[in-house]
DNA sequence: GCCAATAAGGAGATAGTCTCCGTTTCACGG
DNA sequence: CCGTGAAACGGAGACTATCTCCTTATTGGC
């Protein structure tokens, strides 16, 4: 899965060096500039040329893809962990929300490429780590509703789709440091049954 | 408001009738190909230079923001048809934002530009009505909230910004045409109480 | 009809994306 | 160690979009 050809000569080693150093800058670069910055300038930046760059990852979204492999496998590790530690359906439907949303937030300005794999539906490494999430989150949201800790009619797709949106809004933060926050529990209180007996915003069931 | 200079000769014919026709174009334009498209373009197909139209509305956020216009005051006036005829206020403020999220799909990608301008937290013309439509929204809250029918703990910007997300996330889509009517439905769950009889979802309250 | 004011038009400066191709570097065999 | 061909590099430059001048054309007032 790492090789290129089955069984010509081995991998120069330039390539796999320019690879890395390039993901290790863009990575600092999304961080520090969100992830619209130019392109070029991440080449600039890394001591190569845009064709190197454009070689490696051919469009934005492939580097994004790239990038988020690391992160994705960490997400992963969180969903086994919740999936083995928290019992209570509701908690973890939560927890795996706020994973979620805490991944999606990663960079600044990622919900927007995350929106356009999973609207063109297609076979790109960002749709398809997408689509892997919105099943997982249908398994925890199936295992709450099935306690009935969560709406019957909700589905998992527009929770996925509803903490990109809440992610997606949070670059606006007009002045105002509690959005977010807000945003998050007009959620949950919109997905979970009434049951619960702490207030909306209150810490249970997370970290 | 509508005068240019104080005192001077009046203004010219030509410029009103560019003004006006760019407006015509640029409607049509965005209503087929989603407000990114090129700007140089709208001017081609109006049949004028970049530089009158960029002399006309220096920004797309000013074409913008005059495209939008007319549909202010068609807001404006469905706002005070509901206050005048809608007596029950967990109804008013749901077909509030019914007429929110209408005017926010008006055009592909309008949400974008919102967000931005509510961020800058500026004085240009978008922020400026984003601002006035956030306020109504508070308006409507606190009449349902002070009934019982909407959640204490919710703020009328934390619904805006709702409305505009819920309305970014409608561009995705993912090959299923439902799930903007459930964003909207998880945003009302999220928002009122669970006083209700009807099933989330059903148009009570809606035209 | 003349003149000053004002608007129009479009070439071009700037910036970003992405490609092609001549040059360089590497892995392998001798 | 060195020659050789395949593979990767780098960057010039084609293309597109935004936005700005500055020259030319049009208009309203007299």
């Amino acid at each position: 899965m790492s090789e290129g050809a089955v069984g010509g000569r081995r991998q120069r080693t330039d390539k796999q060096r320019n690879r890395t150093h390039i993901l290790e800058v863009a990575e600092e670069f999304f961080a520090e500039q969100g992830i619209t910055g130019s392109m070029d300038a991440i080449a600039k930046r890394a001591g190569v040329g845009p064709g190197t760059l454009y070689r490696h990852f051919p469009t934005r979204e492939a580097l994004l893809a790239a990038l988020l492999q690391a992160r994705d496998e960490e997400l992963e590790a969180r969903r086994v962990a919740i999936q083995r530690e928290v019992t209570d359906s509701r908690a973890a439907l939560a927890q795996w929300l706020q994973a979620l949303n805490e991944w999606v937030t990663a960079f600044d300005g990622l919900p927007e490429p995350l929106r356009a794999a999973l609207s063109e539906g297609g076979t790109s490494p960002l749709a398809i780590t997408c689509q892997g999430f919105v099943t997982t989150t249908e398994d925890f949201l199936g295992a709450a509703q099935r306690d009935g800790a969560a709406q019957p009619w909700v589905r998992g797709r527009d929770l996925f789709l509803s903490t990109l949106a809440t992610a997606w809004a949070r670059g606006a933060v007009m002045a105002d440091e509690s959005s977010p926050d807000a945003l998050v529990s007009l959620m949950r209180t919109g997905w979970e049954t009434p049951a619960r007996k702490t207030a909306p915003g209150s810490a249970e069931g997370l970290s």
